[in-house]
DNA sequence: TTGTAATTACCGAACGTTCGGTATAATATA
DNA sequence: TATATTATACCGAACGTTCGGTAATTACAA
């Protein structure tokens, strides 16, 4: 009874999300946003009626539902640990696409001054992503106590790896991340 | 012979830099700039003829200067390795404002989609980092195959323990990694 | 010592451009 | 035709930038 949408929603939100995470929030421009997508700007402002700020909650959303997914679920499953942590490392790198991704955790947290509107998302997200690599740890044999440590040194290198293969504009730092996940989380 | 300056070079410097690292290049508008530093937008064409490409890259340059001497000439110092380590993590401490202060590295590596201007003066920083940790951990020790392995890790852990702790906005992270810091390149 | 020129720092006001956002009309599909 | 979607034109505000001119200090000649 309608007209059909020129470009689906799923396909609409990776596109915002890619200029989101090359650019950042600021730079990422209605213009930009629009070159990147096909859709003019008050195209934009139909799908996304309350503009720039909404686009950028509903990316940080899905990239956050699509992360729990692949990464998050896999860590939390039954089975073996080891075979969870392989699986959730190989995600990783899909993921943030072999370490040329930058982590809208990080992107996002920097734009606005104070916390932003952003910064309950991102914190929860961060504590969703400790809890699961704790649990595993704790599933793998480590004590309670230092599975919480090891679950922070492994976000810490997640986070740090893309800052660093980013900056080198080599990847490796996030390959060896990703190969020494498990030694990290299961025991040195 | 001149109208003397009503704010010094340094805290000039220091001001915009505040800025800069708070809200990140983009947000970081020249009326924001203007309010935090007391000069007029016209007066800081006046200091940084370039504009705020300049004032960036000046602030860059100097928060690299003021990094290098505090913390990558301990760690490039004769000396007992330990000594030199634990006054380097002190210093990044100071620098780092106790992790409330994120790395213009990760700030300045987002903003512009293409290498940017400030991607090469990023890639060499971090490129000295690694170098004076893996030269460290060679005189704690380490072998050399070793060395820039725990380098790479002890760059990745900072960064990541920033973003982690501005995320989780609980500083506890970076100062973990502060502590095991010593550990992990001499040894573990 | 005084007065003037030279030099530098600073500022108010405006520039053209682009920003995010909003009408409204045209288009394409049902 | 009915309607979801798109395109065009436009808005006030803010952007980075520029310019003419003023304030403050020093150097030097009278």
């Amino acid at each position: 009874m309608a007209r059909p949408k020129s470009i689906g929603e799923d396909e609409l939100l990776s596109r915002l999300e890619n200029v989101f995470r090359e650019v950042g929030y600021e730079a990422a421009s209605l213009a930009v946003l629009s070159k990147a997508t096909g859709l003019q700007k008050a195209s934009l402002y139909h799908r996304f009626p309350r503009g720039k700020a909404q686009m950028a909650q509903e990316v940080l959303s899905a990239a956050l539902d699509c992360f729990t997914q692949q990464v998050i679920a896999p860590l939390n499953a039954a089975g073996d640990p080891e075979k969870r942590l392989a699986l959730a490392a190989s995600n990783l790198d899909q993921y943030y696409f072999g370490g040329r991704k930058a982590c809208l955790l990080n992107i996002f947290a920097s734009p606005d001054i104070d916390g932003g509107p952003f910064q309950p998302s991102i914190r929860a997200a961060f504590e969703a992503l400790l809890k699961a690599f704790a649990k595993i740890a704790r599933d793998g044999g480590a004590p309670a106590s230092e599975a919480r440590q090891r679950a922070e040194r492994a976000v810490a290198l997640l986070q740090g790896s893309l800052v660093l293969s980013r900056g080198l504009q080599n990847h490796a730092p996030f390959k060896r991340f990703l190969k020494e996940l498990p030694s990290e989380i299961l025991g040195k």
